[in-house]
DNA sequence: TGTACATCAGTGAACGCGCGTTCACTGATGTAC
DNA sequence: TGTACATCAGTGAACGCGCGTTCACTGATGTAC
């Protein structure tokens, strides 16, 4: 779903201009940062006034939290998905890979979405329980694929994953790994082989 | 008597305030957070008007600039003491532990590094060429207990578990994992066994 | 079916705030003679 | 040794800015009768 720009003809009841403020908020995260991001460049983004917003969160803490929740359920598809389209070997590394890609592809986002985490007492992934909950599948994936059987151990495997991941993704855009990058042929080759050095490659498997 | 709030018979002449700002800063980082420190705010800090800082710093970017160097000095120092008091086959995981306890002991002033850090191209530790380069030595660390021969090798260790401890220490005092600290008894057990599974505690070695 | 009216979702102006930075100034210090 | 003077390192007031938020308002919409 594409959404409208700040439009000369938008009527004055905008229809959905809750999800248009929380793309607006995305869009101006990618282009200027996390540190531009404020409710009036959001509503100014979205072509509406500044008090506009407030008929649809709280304050500016609430939109922000909306945004990174987005995107955390965002990142849960993404790795249901591959999930859904990668041998049962190479879950682990293909959930390793989904959730750095993101956090790469979306740098600023993913700012916000670490930051709006930090003091939570859930972890995000849980957003939907059950069956179909991400973080439920992932521990599945790490308690097959890592030979693990005592839940701590597990919890502990997917906890250190999720620290390299969050390293790796935070620190793969440094200008100081660009030779390093080039010496293993590009980013990608360069996310393998830090995965290969952490244990978590699919090589370093079975 | 003076009316200064933060001494009460400072001189008209303060002898030393660009260190003064330093650790005005580092002192509010530790209170009340990244947000909060700005250019007035640490000149309050150190019982300063908002315009004599610029007499020691440019602009607010190179007071933080300031800031981020001398802590990145100090973990350098860290990891060289660590080096300096630990047998050679354990070094590795002492430099590791130097610096995420670092980290986590000053949270805000890590955050405000690793921002100071991020469009740079050279890396930090890098502060003293030569035979007392921190780098220089944890590279050494590196290649002999790894056991890499290739330079490559050897920056991707490194690299590797640059990520990780940089996860880790920005994860590490998350409360959802405090039921899994407690499981293993503490948070320096929790570091420990998160080391283990991504195979950079000396357990895991040889 | 047409209309009165409540409710919803916008507007635009205003507020107080803390910020980074500049400026003319002044008090303190070091030095040449 | 005393003093004139340049230089240094502060002060305090002011500036313009963008921010989050509030407020009285108004246009659009849905609904009861």
């Amino acid at each position: 779903m594409t959404e409208t720009k700040a439009q000369e003809s938008r009527p004055y009841h905008h229809g959905d201009l809750r999800r248009a403020l929380i793309e607006a908020a995305r869009r101006l995260l990618e282009t200027e940062g996390p540190a531009a991001l404020s409710l009036r460049a959001t509503a100014r983004e979205a072509g509406v006034s500044p008090a506009a917003p407030y008929h649809h969160f709280k304050d500016k803490s609430e939109l922000l939290q909306a945004v990174a929740d987005e995107g955390w359920t965002n990142v849960a598809n993404a790795i249901t998905e591959a999930l859904e389209t990668t041998p049962a070997e190479e879950q682990r590394t293909a959930i390793f890979l989904a959730y750095v890609r993101f956090a790469r592809a979306q740098p600023a986002l993913y700012q916000i979405m670490f930051e709006a985490v930090r003091n939570k007492e859930t972890l995000p992934l849980h957003d939907a329980p059950g069956e179909h909950d991400a973080y439920n599948r992932v521990r599945k994936t790490f308690m097959r694929e890592s030979g693990e059987a005592d839940a701590t151990d597990v919890e502990l495997s997917i906890t250190a994953a999720w620290c390299a991941a969050h390293g790796l993704a935070e620190m793969a855009g440094f200008r100081q790994f660009d030779v390093l990058k080039a010496q293993l042929g590009g980013e990608l080759p360069f996310l393998d082989a830090v995965l290969h050095h952490l244990g978590l490659h699919r090589t370093s498997q079975n």
